[in-house]
DNA sequence: CCAAAAGTGTTCACGGTACACCCATGC
DNA sequence: GCATGGGTGTACCGTGAACACTTTTGG
């Protein structure tokens, strides 16, 4: 059997959407070697433990969420000193949770969970901030090419929160005729006939994403894609 | 410290291009467990090592060569029985090599390396036939928003390969017109004054990537992308 | 002169972009 | 009645798609 020396963690970047604001989730443990610095949700993966069964016990664990949306992004291990103790690989998973579950996030037994808008962090562990930056990387390009968007909204939400929403992670501005043009002609955004009232002004009509729908279409050969000038 | 039982490999794909047909690099090992089984290249990371170290190492000991791609493409975890010795995480790398590089795979102390066809694959190893199905959804997808392609052909080609390359990789049939057309329109693929004779018919204009165009065009906000009906 | 592959332009349709005014509500 | 955000249609332009004949060479 191999002699090798190297330990496997995941490290997990959640984004939730709120207030025109993208937000990541990070912790603070409450004992261990990062006491008092702010992480990402993340582990050592256990012996006979999936990547992904790791990342999503970690995030129960630390966070006491479940996520909406979670798929792997990258292996960090080209630095073998990126953790100073010893020599860890960490698998970082990208993951979304939507906005009810973003109200929600508590402390747990194990670590303070607070969520930071990602242009106000504070000083990271490891090299947490180069993994967030990529990962919004990650996101920014996902939006154009997968309707992941929804994923950071509730079931039902405004028009003008989707196009909010593509605006802020996107930081472009965006022809709100064009955009509900092209969108409600996917035909998997649907109205409901629920509206919600506004602070000011006209009441809006709620929409929500049908997956069925975007499924059957993709099987048809459908391509997401959406762009801005 | 933390006990773990968890052992980390790395494996490349590397693909080559040659007589309009799409390979695999393909290793037989000479000894250990996987005597008479063809494989990936691939091997355990060395403690102190980082991962793409690893690739690029294993590559030179087992067939010998290096590369013109070299990118992550995702990390296998999730079946803890991948490896039906012991818990193996492998960090999978996706690879090209020209057509120079092609012809000159050789055995090595190490193992017997071949190049297969894609659709004419030999019984593998552990996952590595999903992984390899992985890595062709890969290339197709990335050659229509990269320029990888010329990775795969010689420093000067003939737009016929090019394009051949293109309908092969793509399973698509692409009009020759309008595929010249666009391509010549980006601005990077030169034409030299150099002709290579044909077996038959007109001799045809060699062109070559002007990789210092390309990246000043990126840098300038341009975005590669071709498609096809 | 025939076979084989290279090289070349034009027309049409659709989708993207730009752009400005009316509507419903709360105060 | 006014402030606030919601909701809507049209005209233009550029890019992608379809499509067929001429050119150069070797045998």
């Amino acid at each position: 059997m191999i002699q090798q020396n190297i330990k496997i963690a995941v490290d997990a970047i959640v984004f939730g959407y709120s207030n025109n604001t993208l937000n990541v989730l990070l912790i603070k443990q409450k004992y261990g070697v990062l006491e008092n610095q702010w992480a990402l949700v993340g582990g050592f993966v256990k012996d006979n433990e999936g990547l992904q069964d790791a990342v999503v016990r970690e995030l129960k664990e630390e966070a006491g969420i479940d996520v909406d949306y979670l798929e792997q992004l990258y292996t960090f291990g080209d630095d073998v000193k990126r953790d100073p103790r010893f020599h860890v690989v960490s698998v970082a998973y990208f993951a979304l949770v939507n906005n009810s579950v973003f109200t929600l996030i508590a402390d747990t037994d194990a670590a303070d969970a607070r969520w930071f808008p990602v242009n106000n962090l504070p000083d990271l562990a490891f090299d947490h901030k180069a993994i967030i930056d990529l990962s919004i990387k990650r996101l920014q390009s996902k939006l154009s090419y997968q309707p992941i968007g929804f994923d950071l909204l509730s079931a039902s939400f405004l028009f003008s929160e989707l196009e909010n929403l593509y605006c802020t992670i996107l930081e472009k501005e965006i022809d709100r005729r064009n955009f509900r043009k092209k969108v409600l002609n996917f035909g998997f955004v649907e109205e409901t006939n629920k509206f919600a009232p506004q602070k000011s002004g006209r009441p809006a009509k709620l929409f929500k994403f049908n997956h069925k729908k975007y499924r059957k279409l993709v099987e048809d050969g459908f391509v997401f894609e959406i762009k801005f000038a």
